[in-house]
DNA sequence: TCGTTTCCTGACCATATGGTCAATACGAAA
DNA sequence: TTTCGTATTGACCATATGGTCAGGAAACGA
């Protein structure tokens, strides 16, 4: 069965160069049309001409606007899990909580348009990944709320629901991506500057740490 | 010259009682309809299906569909303003805040719809209620931030950036509207009970209140 | 050079959807 | 009863959009 050696190796030539090269340009511009424009809103013309691609190349990538999405939130999915590992190896609620607020808030501000399209995929009743919501998120989870209940047990902190302390570390951060509109338009329609997100970062940080009595 | 007075008695019949139904019949609709699809998603066919209304009935009450998704939008913005004025009559930060992060939670739990299409609205770069942002919610929002300035310098809260906070205040309590849907895939499958309403509005008060330090 | 696979794209199609309109019914005042 | 402004609605239209396809170009191994 020489077969699938050979397909490999085609594979791994420049050809797949193109093919991925391609696809990343296509997945961006869909990021970012899905973002502002929603899933409905979105067209495939606009996306191809943001790639600098014809209309009908998309489709060759991409069979249909539907598996184009779910591979953007897919993308999203991913990156948002990666930032969930800060979580993980920390001896107290300062550094764990204080790491995970500050990756979220960085996600927000490099993939804003990313976390946008999740939260419409959430809001729309997840209709492409309910699955992962059901399984993975479901998991991810219950096995920081474990984490958060031994903190409180150890006497690390206050005795919250570690749910809604979850609901609240997502929402605050994700809030600045999803609500950048709203943001800048209130800092004189002017993006955040670094010292800036430097300052929310440390403001969101201090209120829940202090607030959850870990400081 | 009769004629106003004419028109205006003609209007305070049964006729306005008929449109006056009708209209909020389809606001209705719409904002369900709205929220669950976005703007792009959602159908002028499908919105009156849900009105129980023939499609041209819906273009005699809103000559477009922009025209009805404003409507939509306004709406919701003065629920919203309603809310903004428990942060008004308060001594300090316990009442005020308190009350306005209730405030929000009710509304939240009240009209998850209305939420929805207005973090969509903003998301999208907030192309209909634009002027809104930069008047009302601006104006709004500088005056809260004197009120919270003058409780840090009274010492009754910790010296937080107040911008920060009423970011934190806003994304959280609408974090339960927004993201229903997940924490109720998160909660079993199941709808929030009045009790875990009731727990989650604490928990988040609780969280805030001690994290300004106004506890 | 040749054969094969992958990639590219203009032209085209079927359908869905926002919006229009003319005909009609209805309700209230005269 | 007549009149007139309001409300209703089925049928219809123009357009936008997702998706298809055939023909050809480029890339690559032999």
């Amino acid at each position: 069965m020489p077969e699938p050696a050979r397909i490999s190796r085609i594979r791994s030539g420049r050809r797949t160069d193109i093919r991925q090269q391609n696809e990343r340009l296509i997945l961006d511009a869909a990021e970012r049309v899905f973002a502002e424009a929603g899933f409905g809103g979105a067209t495939m013309q606009l996306i191809a001409d943001m790639a600098g691609l014809p209309k009908a190349n998309l489709h060759y990538y991409f069979p249909t606007k539907e598996a184009l999405y779910r591979r953007v939130v897919q993308n999203i999915f991913e990156i948002w899990l990666d930032a969930a590992s800060s979580f993980d190896d920390a001896a107290g609620p300062v550094e764990g909580i204080g790491a995970y607020v500050q990756a979220k808030m960085d996600i927000s501000r490099r993939h804003p348009h990313g976390s946008k399209v999740w939260a419409a995929e959430v809001m729309h009743g997840a209709p492409v990944i309910q699955d992962y919501l059901e399984t993975t998120l479901r998991d991810w989870t219950e096995g920081r709320i474990t984490v958060i209940q031994r903190w409180i047990d150890q006497g690390q902190m206050a005795p919250i629901d570690p749910r809604h302390l979850l609901y609240l570390l997502w929402a605050t951060t994700q809030h600045y991506a999803d609500f950048g509109h709203q943001i800048e338009t209130l800092n004189a329609g002017q993006p955040l500057t670094d010292r800036q997100w430097r300052e929310a970062t440390e403001s969101v940080k201090q209120i829940i740490l202090r607030g959850i009595g870990a400081i």
